[in-house]
DNA sequence: GGGGTTGCTGACAACAATGTCAATATATGC
DNA sequence: GCATATATTGACATTGTTGTCAGCAACCCC
């Protein structure tokens, strides 16, 4: 009868599944600060050099990372903005509820990492984003007063950096604003600005 | 003639100065991943240990740098944000501004440290800022038509995630919309937002 | 079932990081 | 000038982290 432990043996893809989602939790929980393989490995039930085998060295795990957090902004980002019957108030919920988990904190990361911008770039999101939300304000708009192009692209990004930073600095900001930090000013803040690009889009 | 180096001794406020300038100018072009004593200290001119001797430890220097960014936040923000007598515009490139040299970062590098935000609370900064927005938005507005005091806490929060997310990820955002990433987009940013503002509280 | 491919691991190597300590230099007070 | 206090440093200890490597084990194919 031989002590020998079965070993579990997955497939690569499986594998670098595992070692990321992994990854990702630690993350969220302490930051990326303290990224140590041990730690991760520990943490997904392998050894460290097995991370080494998949991903080559440190560094290509950090490049995994941010690429699959750019990946998740995408994959999130414009299904929420880009549907067309949903609310105003729904897809602020959406777009905010998308950073959570840590999504606005490996990107803010990411920033820090690779502060040009150069090394990792999410594509066109922002532009079919604006695209899809420029059709549709188009299409609401009276005949003869469409909206401005540039207008609806200012309006994505303003989106798109309020709810970045105040998933990151948001419940502090509260704080320090004598509000109490809880889902019910998150929403009253959601709601607020929803109710404020409305009325700019009516004006 | 002795060939023993001619010792610098500071006071400690300086030594303390100097130290924290060196490590924000480190944190400001290569991130705060990267932050080490040795690195530290041949930036500045001086040994490691005289860093411990200042600080205790490394967590010591940490956190006498993330409380030093939130000082410059308070300093920069409320002066920006307060006087009475600068335009909107003037207010959001001062907003903008104080940002910028690695400010955001080094606040976004704090909330990865401490995400909770107990450990470090920067006061009732907003709040302070709240109060002398609404007594001014008090002041312009017509006799009885007086702007709610929410109204003016959701404003401020606005402006101060919406500049701290344009100052980490804006120029990201920008490049993947397909818009030039220039000081040139984002001054048309402030000012669209500053229009939008404007038409919001001339309702 | 035999052999090859490769996911996987334990042990080790190499290096880097923080932290300690005794010693030294410099300023200040007398 | 002398003594005291302390800012400053070089050398060292310690610990932790990435990376390497040879060997083991699971799965696939014949």
């Amino acid at each position: 009868m031989p002590a020998s432990v079965k070993r579990l043996r997955r497939t690569p893809e499986e594998a670098r599944r595992l070692i990321l989602d992994t990854a990702q939790e630690l993350i969220a929980r302490s930051g990326p600060e303290g990224l140590r393989l041990q730690e991760i490995a520990a943490a997904a039930g392998i050894s460290h050099p097995l991370i080494l085998h998949h991903f080559g060295s440190r560094e290509g795990l950090v490049r995994a990372l941010v690429q699959q957090a750019v990946d998740e902004l995408r994959d999130k980002l414009i299904p929420a903005m880009g549907s067309a019957e949903s609310s105003l108030e729904q897809e602020f919920d959406q777009v905010f509820d998308a950073y959570r988990d840590g999504l606005a904190q490996r990107l803010a990361w990411l920033a820090t990492i690779d502060p040009t911008g150069e090394a990792i770039s999410p594509a066109a999101v922002m532009r079919d984003i604006a695209d899809s939300l420029h059709a549709r304000r188009a299409a609401a708009a009276p005949a003869g007063d469409a909206p401005d192009r540039a207008d609806t692209e200012m309006l994505v990004h303003l989106i798109a950096v309020a709810a970045f930073g105040d998933a990151i600095v948001g419940r502090r900001l509260w704080r320090s604003a004598g509000l109490p930090a809880t889902d019910d000013t998150d929403g009253r803040f959601r709601r607020w600005l929803a109710a404020l690009i409305r009325e700019h889009s009516l004006r």
